[in-house]
DNA sequence: CGTTAGCCCTGCTGGC
DNA sequence: TGCCAGCAGGGCTAAC
């Protein structure tokens, strides 16, 4: 499930090869991908239309194309973008949303077996607007202990569900709250507002060099995600308590408990994290 | 306002 | 062995 380091992970890999490019033309095969838009309008809006760069907001892909507008993909569950230099063929087919043929010869592929994925063409400053709902970029300078705490302070829900807000923070998952929490020592059931300075100042860190460690590794491979080369990432490998129910804990080597916390799975230790 | 529950989707897993 | 209920969850909306 693409978050933030899948993301930027595909970001770095697709930026030189489709900034200048020219998009010739789009195939959208699935209606659900644009939805409440219609594909036929985005069709004919990105024709011939010049990619100037790419950039990421939380879990957002950005294109930016020249006149202004941003064409928008998130990938949610099992998206995955591929970049091809032939025509689909054969198992690229399968489940496949999305094709944008570039003025190279190229091919950019999105397919999504679950169909939780969008795309949208944000116009003009209507970009700037959607993403002011967004919190922080967490390796961002305005991402530090004072702009965690401001975000929790006087909150009464579990800091689990908390982390997962996108309007705090932007672009942690779930894979990287549990393992940030475990990092930090916190108990992911522990209300917001209940954390000391030294516990905030610890979850900030840890937020910061769990993305970072992940995005070394190239994100993570539960199941479907890939990068732009189809390959998967490894940061799966190192998880401390993610998916790990019933496993040592590397801190204690008692068991890692699993719960259900704000509709999601939840991974940790109940030794280990207070 | 803050918080929570339910919904959208469909491939895969686990239990019988 | 085969079947099928239930699980997975990001972001949105409705309800409290």
């Amino acid at each position: 499930m693409p978050e933030l380091p899948e993301v930027e992970t595909i970001r770095v890999q697709l930026a030189p090869a489709v900034t200048g490019r020219t998009i010739e033309r789009v195939r959208i095969l699935d209606p659900l991908l644009v939805a409440p838009e219609r594909p036929e309008p985005l069709v004919r809006k990105l024709k011939q239309r010049k990619i100037t760069g790419l950039e990421r907001r939380g879990k957002y892909l950005l294109f930016r194309l020249a006149g202004g507008d941003t064409l928008v993909i998130h990938l949610r569950m099992t998206g995955t973008l591929t970049l091809l230099d032939h025509e689909p063929s054969g198992e690229d087919k399968r489940y496949l949303r999305l094709v944008i043929f570039l003025d190279n010869g190229s091919f950019l592929i999105l397919r999504d077996p679950r169909r939780f994925g969008k795309t949208m063409l944000l116009e003009g400053d209507a970009a700037t607007t959607y993403w002011d709902k967004l919190g922080p970029e967490p390796l961002s300078s305005a991402f530090n202990q004072a702009a965690l705490g401001r975000a929790l302070a006087g909150r009464s829900r579990a800091i689990k569900p908390t982390l997962l807000d996108q309007q705090l923070i932007a672009g942690i998952g779930n894979i990287y709250a549990d393992e940030a929490l475990f990092e930090a020592g916190i108990r992911p059931q522990k209300r917001s507002g209940d954390l000391s300075d030294k516990e905030i100042e610890r979850l900030a860190s840890s937020i910061r060099q769990t993305l970072k460690r992940a995005i070394k590794l190239q994100g993570s491979s539960i199941d479907s995600y890939r990068d732009s080369r189809g390959n998967p990432g490894r940061f799966q490998e190192t998880f401390r308590v993610h998916r790990r129910e019933g496993e040592p804990c590397p801190g204690c080597r008692g068991r890692v408990k699993k719960i259900k916390l704000g509709g999601r799975g939840t991974y940790f230790c109940p030794r280990c994290q207070k």
